[in-house]
DNA sequence: GTTTCCGTTTACGTAAACGTCAATTAAAGC
DNA sequence: GCTTTAATTGACGTTTACGTAAACGGAAAC
């Protein structure tokens, strides 16, 4: 649902706009969830009269609510990482501030990512074994 | 609190066992959550009277339950996710279906993986952006 | 012109994962 | 024996992240 289709063809990327049911099917994500999400305040898209129209800004910013849903974050917790893409640089003692939340951050990926590759591993070896006892019962 | 202390030393790491109290401080998770998963069917210590005794075993699964939380893992796949790991080997159906959970955890995983991978590097560019302010404003 | 389809709002419900508090019991120290 | 301390059980409370249902509005399809 693009804006100016009487016009061969106006596809700026950056005048793209998406209705809520387009954005649950495309993401497989409940319209119910997206409305909630903008409760919270992580989304705010316009209204023509009372309906809702995303922008691709706002597409970006669900994307980035669902990979850190993915990755096992509060929304309140991925409310403050959206914040850390599209805030506008301060003042020094908040970039200061800013710098350091993004480190806490990366400490806690790493983490994950840690914990992670011993899973994998794990799992490697666990279906190793698996697979041993199967020729075994062959 | 090892059994059979008045014995030199019987450090027999199969042996050793734990009050709920040492494994909450251990891991900083409280008493409350430990029984918790519990009543959830993570963990089943032994009882001496009515307190819980919990072996090394106890222990880590304790630690497998705490890793899955880190990544986003609820209690009931986290149970899952034990199962495998000390499930014995029964028949080849069962085996076959176990490596098909394997494989839908490490998919999981993998996705996880990447959408960490990515966020890292977000993170990268966002913090030079940050430096980059910075300095300008020094 | 009325059925149908989206979308909205409001409100209540719910499942998961504990927290909190109160009442008991048991063990340990003195 | 008495008190303090640690652990247990049970019940209820809480937060998060939605689901579900009801009731309404507007636009399109027939």
């Amino acid at each position: 649902m693009l804006l100016l289709k009487e016009n061969g063809q106006q596809d700026d990327p950056a005048q793209e706009q998406f209705s809520i049911s387009e954005l649950s099917q495309e993401f497989d994500v409940t319209t119910r969830a997206i409305r909630f999400y903008e409760d919270e305040g992580l989304l705010e898209p316009h209204r023509q009269g009372r309906q809702r129209v995303y922008s691709s800004r706002d597409r970006v910013r669900l994307k980035l609510i669902l990979r850190g849903k993915r990755l096992g974050f509060s929304l309140s917790e991925i409310g403050d990482i959206i914040d850390m893409y599209d805030s506008e640089p301060g003042e020094v003692g908040q970039l200061q501030y800013f710098i350091e939340k993004i480190s806490v951050r990366r400490k806690t990926l790493k983490q994950q990512r840690d914990d992670i590759e011993v899973t994998l591993k794990e799992l490697d070896s666990i279906e190793k074994q698996c697979r041993k006892s199967m020729t075994h019962l062959d």
